[in-house]
DNA sequence: TTGCGTGCAAAGGTTTTGCATGGCA
DNA sequence: TGCCATGCAAAACCTTTGCACGCAA
């Protein structure tokens, strides 16, 4: 059976996820991360982790257009990504998990105008938070 | 300035672009198509103008998470994708072009519930189109 | 002791870059 | 003749894989 054993890298990359829950990250990001005083780890034990808490529903996987590299992102609610929605802030990469209601009405008329079925499971939107907004904002000295 | 010679290279791919405008492909795509039995070029020519045609606006840029490749797709209605939405079959690749129309009452609801500014310009909606449906249909014998 | 998970090394794939050459204007 | 675009080669990436060893149970 998979995931039996308790071990040190495992549980590292696992803290890593909880201490950034609100943001994507890639494989290189915890290399960095980890690459600390006493701890180290592989690659391999690194993506191969990641592979495994994907298909466990802890994390979704995505690529970014703009960086030539797979994202990872921490899912509070294990496994139940797959049916709902989500939004990405461009900015930070943070993820919105939307409730489906929000868009069963632009989901049914795209089927009636295009014939497009949409999956709500593999569709993220992308914008900009809030929170990223006002930075910029600040920024922009408006 | 830059795109100011007409060369065989160049001419070659934009045939493939015309000749598969209603699909996505990659860099990949392009140099098999292309190594005929008289035509042949290199893949550095091939990224070089792909990544100028982006700039123009001609093409449309984007990675797909499964496969380890970027993926573009011909844009009809030049340097105007910007501004609408675009939704994407998973099965065949062929996107499609969205009045914006569609959308504005969910991105309106989304703005209020979670702060977050949907950019239509950068959204891809993932779903699947009415002819691979059928298709899927058809194999399964329903 | 058993066998899962890790580390190491190597390979495969995509994409980028420097430099000399060729060909369009 | 200028100078942009190409071809070639090499390098930089990310990611995957095989194999032997270490370590949790």
């Amino acid at each position: 059976m998979k995931g039996e054993y308790k071990t040190k890298p495992r549980h590292l990359i696992i803290e890593y996820l909880k201490a950034n829950a609100d943001t994507r990250f890639t494989a290189r990001d915890i290399l960095n991360a980890i690459h600390d005083a006493e701890n180290d780890l592989d690659r391999s034990t690194v993506y191969r982790n990641l592979e495994r808490l994907c298909q466990e529903g802890v994390l979704i996987k995505y690529k970014e257009t703009d960086i030539n590299a797979t994202c990872y992102q921490y899912s509070e609610n294990h496994g139940s990504c797959h049916d709902h929605m989500h939004a990405q802030c461009s900015d930070c990469g943070k993820i919105f998990h939307l409730e489906n209601g929000i868009l069963d009405d632009a989901a049914r008329k795209m089927q009636e105008e295009y014939g497009i079925d949409i999956d709500y499971g593999k569709t993220v939107l992308i914008g900009i938070c809030s929170e990223c907004k006002s930075q910029k904002k600040m920024k922009s000295g408006k």
